[in-house]
DNA sequence: GATGAATGAGTGTTCATTCAT
DNA sequence: GATGAATGAACACTCATTCAT
């Protein structure tokens, strides 16, 4: 049975822990993370870890838990600083992938996350989503985004942010990884591009279609596949 | 050293075993997917496989593989089928999803290429990427698409594509995995607001900024990974 | 990794692993002695094994350079505490066969090191074998054994012993193994016979030959085959 | 169930088979040597080996078996040849060098033996010093050699020949293995200083030993293995 | 609180042997 | 006679977890 910290001592032991954990699943992923090398990495004895975790499943679940803490931290008081509704969201992705550089864990944990611990996987996505949601509902108010399902819009934008983080932030040009703490952000054209793509996005005013029926929903049912 | 077939038995065999791994993989994952689980759902022996494959690796590899063709011939094949170049990018999109729903196994077991190999996993995304690329190129040649970064709106569609998949075609309501089986494709609406929001982002014309310059900052450079 | 064992119960673990290991090593050879079998002679569970040695190879090496030492300090022992040169010679060869009986892993754990471990097997015969060139220098300057060199006659010696040693202490009359503990010592009259022949071999004198030259080096070079 | 070759095809195959089950034996051990590896040596089908012999141990066995005649036809043809008894021992001794340098398979198999065959390791042993003893015999009745037991005599003999081959045929200086075919023979001085050895040790007349009496203790009885 | 020795179920992989062709 | 696909028992080795100190 895991514990709560009782002492200062074990408060910082555990952080010690939680810390070297999410390092080491960063680096060589969950599987071939051993309770040893993370025991190892935070300095303290094999048992030890056991006082403050139940399982490796235990603390690989509450690394995710902090990493999508920090990153929606890192997101939200981007964005809260900023001005404009655009600018709230420029700030908002510039934050995220600041983050993502810092934090490489973040990407490469939740992506084996899918069979180690689906529901953190989806806690996950779905609190930033959540995020982007609100954002997009408020934008929608005061008629800075066009009237279009949030939801669709929150995970479109959730997924421009996880490739172009993946493509620029995590891979170098070679496709090898970049040395820790080396890793570049996104390049400024990149981002760039990537915003004028959301803005037109979400802008509201006529769909820019030339030949084609421009009303925005249910017109087409068949799925041809 | 596993050997090509010699025998159409062999050749039988070995397609049994790569069928067998693509459902092992997709269902438990690579870690929890043992040969011995593999061979059992091939209906052979489990000496066999290393008749045919090197190693644990080698048949992932060879799945990723020929699941990253297969999704690329079900999207080209589709768009190629299309008239105009928005109905080949709704076709792609469309078989797409249907092919995700079907072979569930593509998410799965590339979210996992990250640690088990990541050569594969980049050369996933890549030719997926690179077939974006190449159709947004002759749309920009022919005014169909804004002088934009065709690699950044690749990725941008990329990760559109994936996380409203992983959201509407792996996820059920709760959060749990539908049946094998059973998986929905995405819904119409969802799939509708989806591509109004990419056509408006790949759409020519001004940028819908009020305040802001408008004019579509080129950088376009050989970065294509 | 192996470790070096912390605790007084670690070093009790390590030394009855490497006792059982030279026992299983000599009843079933090293191939057929599995980790489990020592483990299980040693009275630990299997994984127990891996926190001493790194590998089945390293505990052979480590069995094979612990019976080294052994049987050289043996002879070594009996040797130091004889007057004569020709007493410590007797005295070294009677704690050989003697070592050999109780300790018929030598024998059988040596011929197998050819392949196991080819080093191990190298440096044990040359330490053994250095040890006579040693005494045979020192008997050659008091004159007790003849100008010759010393170490072709070592191993000249190191086979004889050998020999000996595994048709009179490990065959019994029909050629099988005697039961464990019950490996008699070589006979008197053949130990008798064996040291007659090598004093007559080492000692100084001429050479007895009747009608040959008996000028000792150097006379014949076709290599009759 | 293994059988004889009925036509004269099937007696190549067989001796093919042999043939690379000596080389393979030789280069990688008794336990490394798989019957793939003999098959592919051989240059025929997996399963035509289980036409010829019945188990890996069975060709072992006769591999063995085959070895040890012809080294004994070397040795005994060498002998032959000789005039006197003297020359006929050093014959001997060549054609063993001779017959080792070119098939080091013969150690190298005799050595791992004491487990995979104990039966063919005696007999081999036991038929070579067999050899021996007769010829001491023959020379003991012509008074060249002086009385002493044949057997014990025999085996010294045996180990002699045995470590002295080992060190200097096999061995390079740097205790490494030579290439194959690039094998040495023994060098001719130490070959001399060996045969010097061995004809003080075995010729008649008054022991050396100074306070020691010297009639030779006799024990002649059937101890012949 | 902290430690590390001990455990054994589970894994990937090899290979002697069988047998249908 | 010859072949090679198929098999599964067996093995070396790993690691999450327990527990006595």
């Amino acid at each position: 049975m895991s514990a709560v910290p009782r002492t200062a001592r074990g408060t910082r032991t555990r952080a010690k822990l939680l810390q070297a954990a999410e390092t080491v699943f960063a680096s060589v992923g969950y599987h071939e993370a051993s309770i040893v090398k993370i025991t190892e990495a935070a300095g303290v004895g094999l048992g030890t870890f056991y006082l403050y975790f139940d399982s490796k499943q235990a603390i690989f679940d509450e690394v995710v838990e902090d990493l999508n803490r920090r990153v929606r931290h890192a997101m939200t008081d981007a964005a809260r600083a900023a001005g404009t509704r655009l600018e709230a969201e420029r700030a908002g992705f510039r934050a995220f992938f600041k983050f993502t550089a810092e934090h490489p864990a973040l990407y490469r944990i939740i992506r084996q996350a899918e069979f180690v611990s689906p529901g953190a996987l989806r806690l996950h996505y779905t609190r930033i989503v959540n995020g982007y949601i609100e954002g997009l509902k408020a934008a929608q108010l005061s008629g800075e985004v066009r009237e279009m399902d949030p939801t669709v819009a929150a995970w479109a934008l959730m997924g421009i942010g996880e490739l172009i983080g993946m493509r620029w932030v995590l891979w170098d040009e070679e496709g090898a990884d970049p040395a820790p703490g080396a890793r570049p952000d996104v390049p400024e054209e990149v981002f760039e591009e990537m915003m004028q793509f959301i803005e037109r996005g979400l802008a509201p005013g006529p769909a820019p279609g030339v030949g084609r029926d421009s009303s925005p929903t249910q017109t087409q049912e068949g799925n041809a596949p």
